[in-house]
DNA sequence: TACATATGATCAT
DNA sequence: TGATCCTATGTAA
């Protein structure tokens, strides 16, 4: 579900489906309905994501913007298209191919003003090609706050969430509680790297397994965090040293480590 | 079948 | 800090 990895693997399946194409539009819940007239009918020139966000362009010069927050979801309905539950915010499509979206937390119109300052709020996105790792480190080193709060924060890096974080500082033998600006130039970069290379994984399999294939245990039980290293596995064996991985709360949010192989 | 919990981010207090 | 958007999943019963 919605970290970076999302929004890029939607914006490259909607783009195959709808790209190019006259869309139809409406909302039949009701709480988009004057952005989805004004689309409806013209060209889906472009779908771009930065982060967690995803943006429709259409022809003339406007943007559908979603974030799909905690419980967005898109479906996507093809050939046969059911009638939209109550809860459809916004659906879109064209000949055959129909996609819902349901329970984001933004969906709306945007102009490029809209846009460029979404830009100028987030910090470089590794899924990215004009992500640059140097903006990234920069900004860790002005950050006094603990490197697992500053992986969320988007300002300093876009599309990283919940899981990628723990998973990437694990990989990388971080502690989430020490100061982003105490790590060294090279942790910095490898953390830089690892989440690049978790992300684009999230994007080619569509979901977040951060353990490579050859490395999960089939004999674990489903659920648990089976395709991760630490998130949602506390309790139970680091998959490298057999130390119990721990959970505590960061801030609002419950961060996974494993007390050996992250030293403080 | 019911319930607790969740990958996010904003806004009110 | 807590409420909110209001869906999906895993777990308990």
């Amino acid at each position: 579900m919605p970290e970076g990895h999302t929004l890029h693997r939607l914006a490259r399946d909607h783009r195959a489906l709808l790209g190019g194409l006259a869309i139809r539009s409406s909302s039949p819940q009701g709480r988009f309905v004057e952005g989805a007239r004004v689309v409806d009918g013209r060209t889906l020139e472009r779908i771009d994501a930065y982060g967690k966000h995803i943006l429709y362009w259409f022809e003339g010069g406007v943007a559908v913007h979603v974030h799909l927050g905690l419980y967005g979801i898109f479906t996507t309905h093809r050939p046969l298209v059911p009638p939209p539950g109550p809860n459809v915010r916004w659906r879109f499509g064209a000949g055959e191919v129909t996609v819902d979206l349901v329970g984001a937390t933004a969906c709306e119109l945007w102009g490029p003003p809209d846009v460029k300052r979404l830009r100028a709020r987030l910090g470089p996105d590794p899924l990215r090609r004009d992500g640059r790792a140097e903006r990234f480190i920069s900004a860790l080193d002005t950050r006094r706050t603990p490197i697992g709060a500053a992986l969320l924060d988007q300002a300093l890096i876009a599309g990283v969430g919940n899981v990628f974080r723990a998973e990437a500082l694990f990989l990388c033998g971080v502690h989430p509680d020490r100061q982003a600006n105490a790590l060294t130039d090279a942790e910095q970069r490898q953390l830089w790297d690892t989440l690049r290379a978790l992300l684009r994984r999230g994007v080619r399999e569509n979901r977040i397994a951060t353990v490579p294939p050859r490395e999960r245990d089939r004999h674990e039980p489903e659920g648990r965090g089976r395709h991760r290293y630490v998130y949602h596995r506390s309790g139970l064996p680091c998959r490298v040293c057999a130390t119990p991985i721990v959970e505590w709360m960061l801030g609002a949010r419950r961060i996974f480590a494993c007390p050996r192989c992250q030293p403080h």
